[in-house]
RNA sequence: CGGGGUGUGGCGCAGCUGAUAGCGCGCUCGGUUUGGGACCGAGAGGUCGAAGGUUUGAGUCCUUUCACCCCGACCA
């Protein structure tokens, strides 16, 4: 992509109505724009670091034979009433709508309802389970105050999986899998290691739930950690959790994170509630066990522009840059710098190219402001040297290469 | 929802005790520049969040309302 060609702009200063510093550098860097309170587009660079997480989620969840699929954004009243979770004064975070007969309607906050009442039309013996499925769905939540820029909206990407068993056994051994298929998705974002899987409060069939919660300053929740065992406990759960786990406060380490993934086991209640049954091999009914899993993508990706970023801007880890490479032209090279861009890509790079008529100092700020991994900069003295300037964002570091030496680090 | 704060060109801001709106960035045109957000010159762009009121006269005072931000409460 050519600097030239993307319709957004940088801004030097960030609207005074943010405060949160993930939507201010993400908004001046020309990743997101700001709808209204809590709800943000995403702009075409925003929307390559999305896939790029959606990405690396799919795979890791098809690893664990989970099948995507995509539900629908309205919802059924009827559906959500056999929960009892219709009422606003147990889901305080409903939108709701009509339709032109009069016919009451909800916008989607949340798919475990509707997904077992999806299933009831295709599981019917034990032979047609397990069952796992996950999508990545736009939720709305009308959230009585939006905060944090994208880490809190109305309206945000989320993956949500739910999980489909015959026995609690069974139900057990794919949540363990999937607690594991998660630590390699916060891997591969870049933020495993201050990643905790955390005890948190549980629903009605277990004690605890287990969020997955990510050290920043920028967060909403509090846990206590214990390093050593790797034990991680929010705070709402604490008293408890300390007696179960059988250790001592003054083990604990205070931290303030972001809540990044939660996973439920919610045993056969909910499927006890809808009526979601199958026939075992002795001809006998009995309802699903289920499980219920989430990660927020568009809040994975405020926690990482937060984590990772300094005083002149993003610095996207590798794996979620929108693009790899920032290339910079300097000067009158306009020919030299098209054919470094062309075989760039020809070697698979993804390169954003700052092909703008503009100040070495102006490009270099932007290329710092948007934070992909690597620039490389191109000008008339270093193609007298036969070498390229390639710079890392994280470390500042940089070094002359020849291409050959480049494409061998970077491709 | 309780408390606090803020709304003035796209963005950041100024506008004192009322007198027909200004600066920086950005934008357009011309010229000079070209390794760390260039410079000179000439321009375009605003019903001052909205509605009502007071006044000869309102960005400024009063009332109502909307939006946004922060703290708290809330967050299967």
């Amino acid at each position: 992509m050519r600097v030239s060609q993307l319709f957004t702009k940088t801004l030097k200063d960030a609207p005074a109505d943010e405060v949160a510093k993930n939507a201010q550098l993400l908004i001046r860097a020309g990743f997101v724009y700001k709808e209204m309170a809590g709800v943000y587009a995403y702009l075409p660079l925003g929307i390559r670091v999305i896939e790029n997480i959606k990405q690396i989620v799919r795979e890791e969840m098809n690893s664990i034979n989970s099948n995507e699929l995509i539900m629908t954004g309205l919802q059924r009243r009827e559906v959500w009433e056999k929960t009892g979770r219709w009422s606003d004064d147990v889901v305080d975070v409903w939108f709701k709508t009509r339709l032109k007969d009069d016919t009451e309607l909800g916008m989607g906050w949340s798919h475990e309802e509707p997904i077992v009442e999806m299933l009831k039309q295709y599981v019917k013996s034990y032979k047609d389970l397990p069952i796992s499925l996950y999508q990545f769905q736009t939720k709305l939540r009308n959230e009585l105050r939006a905060k944090s820029g994208i880490m809190r909206g109305r309206e945000f990407v989320m993956k949500d999986m739910y999980s489909f068993h015959t026995s609690a056994e069974e139900l057990q051994a794919y949540y363990d899998q999937v607690i594991e298929a998660y630590k390699r998705v916060y891997d591969r974002l870049g933020i495993g290691e201050d990643t905790y899987v955390t005890f948190a409060s549980g629903g009605a069939f277990t004690k605890f739930s287990h969020e997955f919660q990510t050290i920043t300053d920028a967060g909403e929740d509090i846990i206590y950690l214990h390093r050593g065992k790797n034990i991680a406990i929010n705070e709402e759960v604490i008293d408890d959790a300390i007696k179960e786990l059988g250790i001592s406060r003054d083990e604990l380490e205070k931290v303030k994170t972001a809540e990044t993934g939660n996973i439920f086991n919610f045993g056969s209640q909910k499927a006890e509630e809808m009526g979601l049954d199958f026939v075992s091999a002795d001809d006998k009914q009995h309802p699903v066990f289920m499980g219920s899993y989430g990660i927020g993508i568009t809040r994975a990706m405020g926690v990482i522009a937060e984590k990772f970023s300094d005083e002149k801007g993003l610095v996207w880890p590798v794996n979620i840059a929108p693009y790899k490479v920032y290339l910079v032209s300097i000067g009158n090279v306009t020919e030299q710098a098209t054919e470094l861009y062309e075989k760039l890509q020809a070697s698979g790079v993804t390169v954003l190219f700052d092909d703008r008529d503009e100040r070495p100092g102006a490009k270099f700020a932007d290329a710092e402001l948007i934070g992909l991994p690597y620039r490389i900069t191109i000008s008339e003295r270093l193609i007298e040297q036969g070498k390229l300037e390639f710079t890392y964002r994280n470390s500042g570091e940089t070094e002359l290469l020849t291409l050959d030496e480049l494409l061998a680090k970077i491709s």
